[in-house]
DNA sequence: ATCTGGGCATC
DNA sequence: CTCGGAC
DNA sequence: GTCCGAGGATGCCCAGAT
């Protein structure tokens, strides 16, 4: 792990992409198996590496240090893996280690260990590192790097490294497993392209692009709904069948229901929901089906899976991403004829022929008493099924945000690159002359604003509860949002989707924002 | 046995 | 999911 | 254009406290 926390260290201090690069190449070049592997997965985030606490690590660091002491440093730097690895200081008694573990081990010792011995061997292990490595190992052992490398980078990395096309890559990706050794032995040439491990693999999804100003010529277009669901890959084949997210996810086990009337052969694109009372339900009754190790039959009972279906990568064996979108959909449909499914239904293709069948297709999608569709997607007849997020194919368009204006009630330092900022903020509307805090948002504004508001928020500060600062409530703030909930989180009830600041109002008068019962209005599906 | 807070996924 | 900012 | 990191609400799971 010496070298995986040098090579880290490194790509956090470098922002050039071509100087990451050779870093990653020649740390791929110098390292050996499995180690490489791991520094993959560690930044492609595809093994579960956090075997460590956030507090645990906070205990151990206040036997090194004084605990108030210790919570200024984190207020201050705002990043737990930077304050404990400046503020650690080694045991007089301390077990010399002859080596830092390589990765390996580090996996292999943190799976086999229980809770105390873990917590001594992280002792032992901090102990021995310099700065860097505990900075190091503490952000491989929480999970998450944000070193600025992504799995995407990576993979092109990867490619370059071994002279191959990054869709190569992509193709097998998720057929690979940590520590990847197969996949770097085809990328030196020293074997073939490795074959896939699992009986069936999630096939990289194409994503589409918001709706911006860009004029498109929509007769090029087709449009269908958007759905307010997931998405989902349902693939089955002569070797078994599984439910995909759209990261790769294999949810199968959470969809009993869904996965039992997978039965064919072919690789489908759509979005997943539930049905409740016979309707579509909401995003939130989808919600209380994912994440689940094993629904209960009433669960199922009371929210049953339904997909719309909207594309075919693959049928009957045959590789369909080539092929146009509408060449796809004829295939689709046809197919769908021979094998339908229940619960299931392919979605409308709707035409577009005229700006008035655009408009009306708008309003429809914008209506809040229909609350599974959340707008439109526009998917050009001629392009072909791309992975990631090609230019131009598809765009969604969601429905016109709604706003309100609310009253600043709380503010809170931020994170990483905020934390010297009061960047987050709770915002309430009025009931009855009080306020209720309706929810928080912070994005919407530049960093020229943000410092307007900190310094704003440091003046008018009214109450301190830890590291939270009240307000005087005088300063109004326009949010948009998507849509309106139900909470019980909050204490006005309600809830906002998406919120982020539209406007900030130095100029209006806080009596003049608006009434809880405004936004009570908006809540979808209560028209 | 039940509550609570952090972690993680979805959007 | 959103957004602004950096490249 | 594209990528990145900052951030929102929700519900489930797990560990730890009561």
């Amino acid at each position: 792990m010496k070298e995986f926390a040098k090579l880290i260290d490194r790509l956090f201090y470098t922002h050039s992409n071509l100087s990451k690069a050779v870093l990653l190449k020649d740390y791929f070049a110098n390292t050996p198996d499995p180690d490489r592997g791991y520094a993959l997965a560690a930044i492609a985030e595809t093994l579960d590496f956090n075997f460590l606490k956030r507090g645990l690590i906070k205990e151990l660091m206040f036997t090194r240090a004084d605990p108030v002491l210790v919570e200024m440093s984190y207020d201050y730097v705002g990043e737990m893996s930077e304050t404990v690895a400046h503020l650690w200081t080694p045991a007089p008694d301390m077990v010399r280690l002859e080596r830092l573990p390589t990765l390996a081990e580090l996996v292999g010792n943190f799976q086999a260990m229980n809770k105390e011995e873990i917590r001594l061997y992280l002792s032992t292990l901090l102990d021995n590192c310099t700065p860097t490595e505990r900075w190091a190992l503490l952000k491989l052992g929480t999970g998450g790097l944000r070193i600025g490398v992504t799995a995407r980078f990576a993979k092109k990395v990867l490619a370059e490294f071994g002279g191959r096309d990054v869709h190569e890559i992509e193709e097998i990706w998720h057929s690979q497993r940590p520590p990847y050794v197969a996949l770097f032995r085809w990328l030196e040439g020293a074997a073939e392209k490795p074959q896939a491990e699992e009986s069936v693999n999630f096939v990289p999804v194409m994503l589409s692009h918001p709706l911006g100003g860009e004029k498109l010529e929509f007769r090029d277009y087709a449009a269908e709904w958007k759905y307010d669901g997931i998405r989902v890959q349902l693939i089955s084949n002569d070797k078994g069948s599984a439910i995909f997210t759209r990261t790769g996810d294999d949810i199968s086990h959470a969809f009993p229901d869904l996965l039992e009337r997978i039965r064919f052969n072919a690789v489908l694109d759509g979005e997943l929901l539930v049905r409740t009372g016979g309707n579509i339900g909401s995003f939130n009754d989808l919600q209380q089906r994912l994440n689940r190790k094993k629904p209960d039959k009433k669960l199922i009972e009371r929210y049953p899976a339904y997909v719309i279906v909207y594309d075919a990568l693959f049928l009957e064996g045959e590789d369909l991403r080539g092929r146009s979108y509408t060449e796809r959909r004829e295939r689709l449909t046809a197919w769908w004829e021979k094998h339908p499914i229940n619960h299931m239904h392919v979605s409308e293709s709707l035409e577009v022929l005229d700006q008035q069948q655009l408009d009306e297709l708008r309003r429809r999608s914008n209506r809040v008493d229909i609350p599974y569709i959340e707008g439109l997607m526009l998917k050009r007849k001629d392009s072909a099924y791309v992975s990631g997020r090609p230019k131009g194919l598809w765009y969604k368009w969601k429905r016109d945000p709604l706003v309100v204006d609310a009253v600043m009630m709380y503010a809170q330092r931020g994170h990483g690159k905020r934390s010297s900022f009061y960047s987050d903020y709770t915002f309430g509307c009025w009931r009855d002359g009080e306020l209720l805090p309706v929810g928080k948002a912070y994005s919407g504004f530049t960093d020229e604003e943000l410092r307007k508001i900190d310094t704003w928020v440091r003046n008018n500060t009214i109450g301190r509860f830890g590291p939270v600062r009240e307000v005087e409530k005088t300063l109004v703030f326009e949010l948009a949002f998507d849509s309106v909930a139900r909470s019980t989180r909050h204490k006005s009830g309600v809830s906002l989707r998406f919120p982020r600041v539209s406007r900030i109002r130095w100029d209006k008068p806080a009596g003049e924002a608006d009434q809880l019962e405004t936004l009570e209005k908006m809540v979808s599906g209560e028209g």
